[in-house]
DNA sequence: TCTTTACCTCAACTGCGGTTGAGGTTGTAG
DNA sequence: CTACAACCTCAACCGCAGTTGAGGTAAAGA
C-alpha cells in the first residue's frame, strides 16, 4: 500500500477527485498509471496537497503556488532539508500576512472607540482616502496574491 | 462638494468605476442621480467601500459583506454606535483569523525544525492525513468564507 | 461469472468578481 | 458654441478554481 489510488488520496486528503485530476493537469501534483491506466499517488503527494491548501487559505493563486512546488526537486524525492526550505517560505508569508491583520485588527480597536471612520484622524478613514494618491506602487495593504508578493 | 461622482469615488478609494457600478448593481452601496442621470455619491460610501476591501482581505464573499452592510440603517445616516457595532463584529472575525493563521505558523515553524511534514507527529501531516476522518464538521481550518463562517 | 464500485477522458458548465466595449448622453473648459 | 472628458446602459466576455455529466474501462467481492 505505497501508493495510493485516487480515490484514497481524496478521502485521506478532503480534496475532491475532480480537483484532484484538475491540480494534476495543471502540473501540481503527478502520477503514474497503472497495467489499466489508472492514476497511482506516491504517498508524497499528501504532503502537497497540504501546501496546497495552506497556500490556498493564504488566498494564494495556484499558479504561484505552483511556482512555489516546482521548486522541488523533480528527479530525486524531496527531502528533509527541500521541505523545510518551503516550510520556512511559507511561514515567512504567514507572518507577514499575520502583521499586517494584527495592524489592520489595531487600527480597527482604535476606531470603535473614536466612533469608527467617521473621524479625519481614524487610520482606516485616511487610508482609503489617500490610497489612490499612493501612486503606482502597492495600494492595497491586505490584497492577496499578486499583491502580497508585490509587497516581498 | 457633499456629494461624489463615480470617477471621484473610484480615485479616493481605489476601486474602479466598473466595479463601484457592479456593487451597485449588488446592492452593496447606494447612490441617487442627478437630473442627467449621473450617480451621486454620499460621502458615506467611502466608509461602506473601506468595509468591503476589509471583507475581501479577509476573504470573505461579497454576498456575505452584503449581509453585514444590510444591518447598517436604510433610513437614518449610521451613526457612530453603527460602524462601532460593525467594526467590532469584524475585529471579531479578523481575531479568530489571526488566531487560526498564528497556530498554523507555529506549527509550521515547528515542523521546519523536524523535517517538516515528513515525520507520523507532526501537526500538518497528522491533520492532513485525518481531515476526512473528521466527519461532517467544518474540515478545514482555515478556509475562508463559508467555512470560517461555520466556526463561529 | 457477474455485478457493482471505482476509475478513465473530454467537453461543457458553474459561480464569483469583476472588465470591456458599443453606442449614446452630460457637463465643463476654452 | 464647440470640443472633449466623464458619464450612462446593456450585453458579452474574462480568469480562476473547480464540478458535472456522458460514454466507456478496470478491478474487487459475492
Amino acid at each position: 500500500m505505497a501508493e495510493l489510488s485516487v480515490g484514497e488520496v481524496a478521502e485521506r486528503s478532503g480534496v475532491a477527485v475532480s480537483a484532484l485530476h484538475f491540480y494534476e493537469r495543471k502540473g501540481l501534483i503527478r502520477s503514474h498509471r497503472t497495467g489499466g491506466n489508472q492514476r497511482r499517488f506516491d504517498r508524497e503527494v499528501l504532503r502537497r496537497l497540504a501546501i496546497i491548501r495552506m497556500g490556498q487559505d493564504l488566498g494564494v493563486p495556484l499558479a504561484e503556488i505552483s511556482e512555489q512546488l516546482e521548486m522541488l526537486p523533480h528527479d530525486r524525492a524531496a527531502s528533509k532539508a527541500d521541505w523545510a526550505k518551503l516550510s520556512s517560505r511559507w511561514r515567512d508569508r504567514l507572518d507577514r500576512r499575520i502583521t499586517l491583520m494584527t495592524r489592520l485588527r489595531d487600527e480597527l480597536t482604535g476606531c470603535i472607540g473614536c466612533g469608527c471612520l467617521s473621524l479625519r484622524n481614524c487610520p482606516l478613514y485616511n487610508r482609503e482616502d489617500s490610497l489612490a494618491a499612493e501612486g503606482a506602487g502597492p495600494r492595497r495593504l491586505l490584497r492577496s496574491g499578486r499583491d502580497v508578493k508585490a509587497l516581498e
